[in-house]
DNA sequence: AAAGATAGAGACAGGTCTGTATCATTTCAA
DNA sequence: TTGAAATGATACAGACCTGTCTCTATCTTT
């Protein structure tokens, strides 16, 4: 196989569009930029990927191993701490925010852009965050929490009203109000058995 | 004038329009279908619009109004039963996911199709929320609350955690988290003074 | 070293989109 | 009733997009 670049022709076009869909979006991203970007010919782009929409859904499969991994290895590193809660979920936000490239959550962002088809991209953005809730979910059980699904929905929706909302104000400071309410759950829960 | 609907030919075009951005998206919808939809003609429709996003900036625009005044009438109304709180704001948010043609916030789905560019329609998504954090905040302070700013940058946290959440997993129960999370702001809010 | 596979570069077809131009018809106003 | 303006329908230009095809150069393998 011809190797000019440290990186196959695959890989170099997976990276390429990594940072053009995600920093430009999906629709606005075209073949030919990807291409001439990553120094890929038409037709070895094609002959490993068949079409855009097949080339969308590595980079979400890929984006969302990559994400998750990222995330956990934070929470885990915060939650060594004695005492600590779900609030560390906070901090390894608002580093992510904080990134001068962030442009919110790619998988809301391609639920917004997919519209009302249910396409695989959406299957995939879909199931990244079911993950990610289940995650949650295990993390509050372990913290010992009483009702570790409620949390868990509740984090969720803390957790994207953040990313939106860093998305829209361009605050990083937003992290810190997801660190405030993300405490609340640990001291509302213990202030209301069911 | 031609008069051949009850409604002018540029009303609608921005009927139609406001229907077909919202349900599909901006990018997503063609001038054609839009024109094909309200029965107008072409050069009708740029006597009316210097352009696309003419018609997109003046979609938002009303798009805005209609929906400040909605949440407003709701709001109002929820706050006028005594000891009602911010938590209200979370059953007006409810009724809207339950809407079977809810597709979750115009705004923010601009901002996600707009990409990084900072257009005219990018400015007008951020100065609905800024509107909104205002009214907010408003009632945060005539309710009585010690630091309506910081409520209400916690409660628009999580109003926009609520709407993507609706939009991401369609199920309307997010009202009801949303509604926990409210009223937990005024909990909070009594057990820690500044 | 020679032959075959693979790569890049670019032309090309077919589609969609925005915005302009044309032309016959209808509506309003004098 | 007659002339002027507006409307609907449609064709068109120019741009962009996806996906296919061709040609030449380079690399690998034997």
């Amino acid at each position: 196989m011809t190797q000019s670049s440290p990186l196959s022709a695959r890989d170099r076009i997976l990276q390429t569009a990594s940072r053009l869909f995600y920093r430009e979006g999906l629709r606005a991203t075209g073949i030919d930029r990807i291409i001439a970007e990553s120094g890929v010919a038409k037709m070895s782009f094609y002959r490993s990927f068949a079409s855009k929409n097949d080339l969308i859904a590595e980079f979400l499969r890929q984006r969302h191993a990559a994400w998750m991994q990222r995330f956990r290895t934070g929470v885990e590193a915060g939650l060594a701490i004695p005492g600590a809660g779900l609030e560390v979920m906070a901090d390894v936000l608002e580093a992510w925010f904080r990134e001068p490239d962030f442009r919110g959550c790619a998988f809301i962002n391609t639920l917004v852009e997919s519209g009302p088809g249910d396409g695989e991209e959406v299957a995939i953005a879909r199931a990244h965050k079911a993950e990610l809730e289940t995650y949650v979910a295990e993390v509050a059980e372990r913290l010992g929490m009483l009702e570790p699904a409620s949390v868990a929905a509740m984090a969720m929706l803390i957790i994207e009203g953040a990313i939106v909302r860093a998305q829209m104000t361009g605050d990083p400071v937003v992290g810190g109000l997801c660190r405030i309410l993300l405490a609340q759950l640990k001291a509302a829960e213990a202030s209301s058995p069911p």
